[in-house]
DNA sequence: AGCGTGACGAACT
DNA sequence: TAGTTCGCCACGC
């Protein structure tokens, strides 16, 4: 059984519109923690991977970050592309325009 | 109840 | 500019 402060990530994590990225950071803050870490690790043990889009969640500067889902890193990237972000070397091209903020 | 680890972040050297 | 260190909170052992 998944514990409150994981639903509430995973929740957040549906939250992303399709097309767009936030970081670990943005969601610490949304929910009102200040550990990014535990975010991370919240993340990571997300139940359905591509049910819940935690493969939009990318590092504060725009790499694309660690991915525990079936074929890594690089699945997470083709998932993002297939959405319509492009992913170059690792990063996230433009990604101040795709970075999602939690709107209040 | 205590210690170590982690899909991170920001600061420092 | 790149590599390293410390700090953050939650979870598992």
């Amino acid at each position: 059984m998944a514990t409150d402060f994981q639903k509430s990530v995973w929740k957040a994590l549906s939250r992303i519109p399709k097309g767009s990225v936030t970081t670990y950071g943005a969601i610490a803050a949304y929910l009102g923690t200040g550990a990014v870490r535990a975010v991370g690790t919240a993340v990571g043990k997300n139940p359905d991977a591509p049910q819940i889009p935690c493969h939009r969640v990318v590092r504060a500067n725009g790499r694309v970050g660690n991915y525990s889902g079936p074929g890594g890193i690089a699945a997470k990237i083709a998932l993002l592309q297939e959405e319509g972000v492009v992913i170059e070397a690792g990063r996230v091209v433009d990604f101040p325009n795709r970075f999602y903020r939690y709107t209040s």
